[in-house]
RNA sequence: CGAGGUGUGGCUCAGUUUGGUAGAGCACUACGUUCGGGACGUAGGGGCCGCAGGUUCAAAUCCUGUCACCUCGACCA
């Protein structure tokens, strides 16, 4: 079968509506169902076990850095809320408020928490005194809600998974120190765990965390050519501890104010993911976050010693990646196209012609490459198989973000490549909010971020023509 | 929040103009034949036509109200 024909007619290809697309993958793969209030999701079982992968890994990280998980409260009180001034003003036209507790009107309304920066504090100013007790790393997952006015499976959900880090430190250097770790693992991830390159940065004053002194970013390419925030990590420095009250005494007896940072990743991972690596037959899944890696497809399983072989043949894998043996009564073509749909890495076929040649055939998801197997290697070949996935993933998730970036240095150039080609835009910035605002307006695009490796393009602000020393890269985002 | 659109078995929709026994395809159930790229046959099950009023002998269809969802803009992980 050609490599680019299209197997799978119940999702809409991405050349002819890329968002629909999108939700068909979303749908047809199981990963959700739409829920009864607008906005929010059942993640189903599949999606489910794809965030599960995301935690268990994430979480090594985190743990193998120190730090350590807690649970904070779902409310926060408003009076708490209301404690920073830029955090409130940031979030308060996006949460949802309790007013009632049963019949009775509350004496103060609480607020389903949209980020935890507040309760954090609330708790750090009970329990850090002394500079013994510094620095604190903490991590909780859990969800949050922001009450979006337009709302998309996994990219905006006004209930969202995620995991928010809290740490605390003596001094200021301690805390750019954690912010910058962070972002260094996120990266890592998203291309050791998802095959998705990404771009490091810092945001803009005009993009950054509501209350944050810097916030810095991992900034992914879809393939529709809009850019995803897919991490984020704040530098705070002290401005929330000295809100809040936090104070504790250093060796020479005198009283500070701690510095504090925060990071974290959301579901919305999980579009990246699709975004990423899908293609018009639905979901392509990382080897290392799919919940099935190699899926045992008998063929003729009526016949004699097929469904003996391919359960033999399961019993063998499980001992070196996730597996699972599909004995229903669908014929192999539906077999097939279902597990293209979900994305799984690899697929094994095992009818009596191989059986009779002591064989499988193994089809790869990302490349459709169909390849004979003799069953006495498959203990060695899947793992690498599953590893040439991974790197064959990223590298061409790579390829297509770097065929899809430009350079402009001028407005016009600027405004010629906004409307015409989709992806990132690199461009010299004076630094002015005027020329943030200026570029949105007319070439409808935002900065992404001020990558950490720097390239020098010119010496002038592609809008204004001001002398320049920073380079962005702009894009449509999500 | 502004503009446009849509509500009919689980899903996609026809039927509404011109009121008269609620339909199709897919999915589902049972049995049989199939099985290397979404198989086929036979027989079945499943609906207050978004909701509430109204007009009428009679409403999915006409009128009024209401709710929900979708698309596009402004705000956002």
């Amino acid at each position: 079968m050609a490599k680019n024909e299209k197997m799978v007619k119940e999702i809409t290809s991405m050349e002819e509506d890329f968002a629909k697309w999108y939700t068909d993958v979303c749908i047809k793969a199981e990963l959700i169902d739409y829920a009864s209030v607008k906005g929010c999701m059942i993640i189903r079982p599949y999606g489910y076990a794809i965030w599960e992968n995301i935690q268990r890994i994430l979480d090594g990280f985190f743990k193998e850095t120190g730090h350590e998980n807690i649970y904070m409260p779902l409310f926060i009180p408003e009076s708490l809320l209301q404690k920073e001034k830029d955090h409130v003003e940031g979030f308060a036209p996006e949460v949802a408020w309790v007013t009632h507790g049963g019949e009775e009107k509350l004496e103060e309304r609480l607020c389903v928490r949209p980020t935890s920066e507040t309760l954090f504090c609330d708790h750090f100013k009970n329990i850090v005194h002394s500079y013994r007790d510094l620095p604190k790393l903490y991590n909780q997952w859990c969800s949050v809600v922001r009450w979006e006015k337009t709302t998309r499976p996994f990219l905006r959900s006004r209930e969202f998974l995620w995991q928010e880090g809290h740490t605390l430190h003596a001094t200021a250097e301690e805390a750019k120190a954690e912010t910058e770790q962070m972002l260094n693992i996120y990266a890592k991830f998203a291309e050791e765990a998802l095959a998705m390159p990404v771009v490091k940065g810092e945001k803009t004053a005009k993009e950054r965390f509501a209350g944050a002194e810097a916030t810095y970013t991992i900034e992914a390419l879809m393939h529709d050519g809009k850019a995803l925030q897919s991490g984020t990590s704040h530098y705070f420095g002290d401005g929330f501890s000295r809100a809040f009250d936090v104070v504790y005494t250093d060796k020479e007896n005198k009283p500070v104010h701690p510095f504090q940072a925060s990071w974290g990743v959301t579901t919305r991972l999980i579009g990246a993911i699709i975004m990423t690596h899908g293609d018009d037959n639905g979901l392509v899944l990382p080897p290392a976050v799919a919940p099935i890696q190699t899926v045992v497809i008998p063929i003729a399983s009526h016949k004699e010693g097929v469904t003996e072989k391919a359960t033999e043949i399961y019993d063998r894998l499980k001992k070196v990646c996730r597996v699972k043996l599909d004995t229903t009564d669908q014929t192999p073509g539906w077999k097939f196209a279902e597990y293209e749909m979900k994305g799984v890495p690899l697929r094994l076929e095992i009818g009596p012609r191989d059986i009779e040649n002591n064989c499988c055939v193994i089809a790869r998801r990302d490349t459709y490459e169909k390849i004979t197997v003799s069953l006495d290697e498959l203990e060695e070949k899947i793992p690498q198989l599953l590893s040439a996935v991974h790197t064959d993933m990223y590298n061409k998730a790579l390829e297509r973000r770097e065929n899809m970036t430009y350079d402009a240095h001028n407005l016009d150039e600027m405004k010629e490549i906004a409307d015409t080609k989709p992806g990132f835009i690199r461009a010299m910035w004076c630094g002015d909010r005027e020329c943030e605002d200026k570029l949105k307006e007319v070439a409808g695009v935002t900065s992404r971020c001020i990558p950490l490796e720097q390239e020098h393009l010119s010496d002038t602000c592609v809008c204004c023509g001001k002398k320049a020393d920073k380079m962005l890269y702009w894009g449509k985002a999500y």
